[in-house]
DNA sequence: CAAATAGTGTCTCTAAGACAATATCAC
DNA sequence: GTGATATTGTCTTAGAGACACTATTTG
């Protein structure tokens, strides 16, 4: 006996079958100063990134990524933009996909599968969100190092906290990079690995001026981008060599930043990409 | 009234709230010989995905990907490995996860979310599998050109089927590539958006040798893999370059590819990343 | 030997790293 | 002027592209 399309359809029922919840958990980074230590030095820049204090259970009052629930008619990159601008003010010019998280027992809910969107923004639009709101969140100064085990340790300072999680990684191929939690450090859920896996791609990333002009204001200085690769690659990049290769994504503008105890440093704006 | 979190749990249901279906969709990827002008001719490559014939509603007897829905316990990956072999007999070695796809309305059967993976398989594999089995699957060669009007053009060919789909590029940040369909070219629901990114993804990947040797049997011709090289970026690479590239990745074998008409090529292995 | 591919040697060119030198401001 | 950063110039070096040349097989 045959149906058509339309009959098959007629009788289709989405609810007989088992379905997870899906979710979006948004990984937001910027770069911040440290506490200058005279007038006259350049500020030290740290990579920080934006976690929220969970308001309700599970996992309450633990720091978590901000997130949630894919609804209705949005889809799960709308729904990203839509949870971080809620939840913490925040909003992101640019959200990029970058993983799955599927772990059938990764949220004691039940089954709930989380896909982790990276999202940057620059030192203008922090200091902006930083203002006003009552929102519980704050910007945590990430680091990222492997310890005498081999393992990875995630610290996160804020202002008021201090968190340590440790990861094993995991090989896997085409070069991607996957986490077990050893100690989730007390964040909610898998965050831990979320993050990880986030700061591990962003690592990948930072190579490409394309991508960290997301992190820059519309003028900046050519020695403000600079820190803003090194702050996330951790290396020192000599000035001279730095400015040869960025030359042909910036152009010039007539302003300068004053008031330092040296030099004035030129502003630079993005260069429309021609094709 | 505050309730702990183990109360919370109890009386939560999933079963409440809206949830989509999940589904993983799997691009298979090789590179097949082109019949051989003559005995002597080294044969040119031609990059080919894998399609299945759907035998369900909707879409029946459409081409399609090989996939299908997250089932209980599994991970997204263990879902894609699982329909892969299930569908067509092919085993890949590596998954990897490319995108999600969750516009509301590509699938007419309600909210159905993708996931995209892109698998790669060497020509040993694909003898295996192009044997035996009553699977209606077929390899068809990938042609991805910009036409006149600056759209894409996907061209699928089998020995029995010529597809050609139309999309148009939509610019995002972060260096990833989206594309909207123009003309489906009969491929079932968006696969033809699908293929195009995953297309997209194995192309910027394919400068990297360790991406490329997932495509490679065991044993292999530097020729052979540029072969590869050559097929998937459309273009010609010298071989001195290329083999001097290539050297810190391989190791020599004693063994020597015989009968053709011209001098033996050594077969190399890949050498096993030391750290 | 001819035809075809396998494989090597070397020149050139580009771009990154090293590092010295100069420029300009606040104080 | 001093101390700090901004900016430029040039030498060196590593690596990719170009291309000529040698090697080895089958028919």
């Amino acid at each position: 006996m045959k149906i058509t399309e339309e009959e098959f359809l007629a009788t289709y029922n989405q609810e007989k079958y088992e379905r997870p919840s899906v979710t979006a958990d948004i990984v937001t980074f910027t770069i911040r100063d440290e506490d200058k230590d005279s007038y006259r030095h350049n500020p030290k820049r740290n990579l920080s990134v934006l976690l929220a204090k969970r308001g309700a259970h599970p996992f309450m009052d633990a720091w978590a990524l901000p997130g949630g629930f894919l609804r209705g008619e949005e889809t799960i990159e709308q729904c990203a933009f839509r949870e971080i601008t809620e939840e913490t003010n925040v909003a992101p010019s640019a959200l990029m996909h970058f993983g799955v998280f599927s772990e059938p027992d990764r949220d004691p809910r039940g089954r709930i599968i989380s896909n982790g969107f990276l999202s940057i923004i620059s030192e203008e639009e922090v200091k902006t969100i930083s203002g006003g709101d009552a929102v519980d969140a704050q910007w945590f100064d990430v680091n990222f190092v492997k310890n005498s085990d081999g393992d990875f340790e995630l610290g996160l300072d804020s202002k008021t906290e201090k968190l340590k999680a440790v990861l094993r990684e995991k090989r896997t191929r085409f070069k991607k990079t996957e986490f077990d939690i050893i100690d989730s450090g007390g964040l909610a859920f898998d965050h831990a690995k979320i993050i990880s896996t986030a700061f591990t791609v962003l690592r990948k990333n930072a190579e490409s001026f394309d991508f960290l002009f997301d992190f820059m204001p519309e003028k900046f200085t050519l020695t403000a981008m600079q820190r803003v690769q090194e702050a996330i690659l951790d290396t020192t990049i000599l000035p001279a060599s730095f400015r040869r290769k960025i030359a042909d994504y910036v152009v010039e503008t007539e302003e300068y930043v004053t008031g330092a105890g040296h030099r004035p440093a030129k502003l630079f704006m993005r260069k429309e990409r021609e094709e």
